[in-house]
DNA sequence: CAGGATCCTAAAAGATACTG
DNA sequence: CAGTATCTTTTAGGATCCTG
């Protein structure tokens, strides 16, 4: 209870309370948002993908919009296109732990109704 | 990168591949998106709270969208109103990891940049 | 106090057509 | 193929006023 109670306090200080872009829960929660994201991001966790491999593999998501996710990665120093396409970074690879908790969190919430 | 990736392979089917409402980590997406819900939550995590108890601690948070996110979190059984006003179920408190890696991970980003 | 009902604006998403 | 540009639709958020 000890090392959650003082992250959950960290979540934003108590006082002035609006969606900060410096708390770090503002931070990990721009780098999934927006629809697509984190199908996305799963897909780059495989290894690099060029433009038209990420379509072929989500043909729902329009060019324009995967560009618009790509284009906010890549700001956000997530991934970097190479020779090899879309790729993820360093930082980028910090979400991997985020999106297995996020896989777990929705199976013990669709197991507990 | 057993484990890691068979609950990355879970999140969502390689095929059809939409964002769909029967993933978990949808499921997830859903009871932590908007804009104020994770400061929400985070306030429900230390026990039950009153509307206004809510408002206060939220003082840029608009009454509307306060009730869009109660209502919503209703919806999805992570929050009930009762005589102590509103509080987390059960299943709500299955977001707490959940809330802690966002925090984790955020530190993370933040400190690579 | 604890919301509900309206209205308005802005941002996100989607469709389509186009270019190097 | 790998995007860009433009347009329309949809959705989210905020402001304001109203009510039990």
């Amino acid at each position: 209870m000890d090392s959650a109670a003082h992250e959950l306090a960290g979540h934003q200080t108590v006082t002035w309370n609006a969606p900060s872009p410096a708390c770090p829960v503002e931070v990990s929660l721009a780098a999934i948002s927006g629809r697509w994201t984190t199908l996305v991001l799963r897909d780059l966790m495989l290894g690099p993908l060029t433009f038209g491999q990420l379509r072929a593999g989500l043909p729902a998501l329009s060019a324009k919009v995967l560009t618009e996710r790509l284009v906010s990665l890549r700001h956000q120093g997530i991934v970097t296109r190479g020779a090899r396409g879309y790729e993820l970074t360093e930082r980028g690879r910090l979400l991997r732990p985020l999106l297995a908790q996020l896989y777990r969190t929705g199976e013990a919430l669709l197991a507990e109704p």
